[in-house]
DNA sequence: TGTGATTCGTTGCATATACAACTAATTAAT
DNA sequence: ATTAATTAGTTGTATATGCAACGAATCACA
């Protein structure tokens, strides 16, 4: 008896170690931009370049979290005019959410700090190695995400 | 010009996703088997079955967290006599962590509830690409990881 | 058509996390 | 030996996250 296991070892320290430590790195970029923003807005506003005018669910659903996480996100990019709620004619339930000018002006900010981290990614990295990677990560997910 | 880049295609998408269902899935596994405690704390009492003794910078080094997330982790397992805080005499800076007789019995409990994840996981994941999985996760690690 | 079930957004609550600034203790340097 | 620099722990502040419970709107179906 008295196993033990080395959480050192797991793949979920790994996966949780390189998640801090590039959302960490994120916000030192966008600091030392300027961007006024948090990594977590920012890849929001790079999500919503792909496609705006979705409600809050759909979003959440995309982006995997749970709709009171980015119901409160989303309130945070309102107040700081990044966003805004408007009202489904079709399904008054709904608030489909647009970025403003301003959203769109630091999202393509946002997307130079992106592309310059995918870059580095990019030069250290096999790509054959990274397609492996994102296939394991996406099996993993699937194993332990409740919705199946 | 106005680039987008679909956060969707990223490797910290893949990541981020796939560290929060982690999470979350352990967390209903300890709720399930009725223990009170956090995923997170529960990754630290494994890790500190590894090694007691140690002080909250160690332990905040070696699971990359900093070390007042670590202190506060502490605080909250001290509070439910999971461990002890303990003066160092060598140096009064420090204070040692050791597990309760509590603490051992509950990381016994993680480690069963750990164990069930990590051979669904290897009973659906080729042992090779989950290699290849964590060696790209240290390599990414490592080029964002502030103290190089 | 009306009622029960579902869905969306919201709120309350608990937790984890990081950074900066601070104190106390130790170490390094002069 | 005294002072400056470093280190450990703590605290304040801000943020992100999930779950549960709730009201309002919609849907399904009988």
């Amino acid at each position: 008896m008295n196993k033990n296991i080395n959480p050192s070892d797991e793949i979920g320290f790994f996966i949780g170690r390189t998640h801090r430590t590039m959302l960490n790195d994120l916000q030192q970029r966008l600091i030392n931009k300027a961007l006024d923003i948090t990594p977590e807005q920012g890849i929001l506003l790079m999500q919503l370049g792909i496609e705006e005018g979705v409600s809050q669910q759909e979003i959440a659903n995309r982006i995997f979290k749970d709709k009171s996480s980015v119901k409160r996100l989303i309130d945070s990019m309102e107040r700081k005019s990044l966003l805004v709620r408007v009202e489904d004619k079709n399904d008054r339930r709904n608030k489909l959410i647009y970025l403003t000018y301003k959203g769109r002006t630091v999202k393509q900010e946002v997307i130079e700090v992106k592309t310059v981290c995918m870059e580095e990614i990019k030069a250290k990295i096999d790509e054959d190695e990274m397609k492996v990677c994102k296939k394991v990560l996406s099996q993993i997910f699937e194993i332990f995400d409740k919705n199946i």
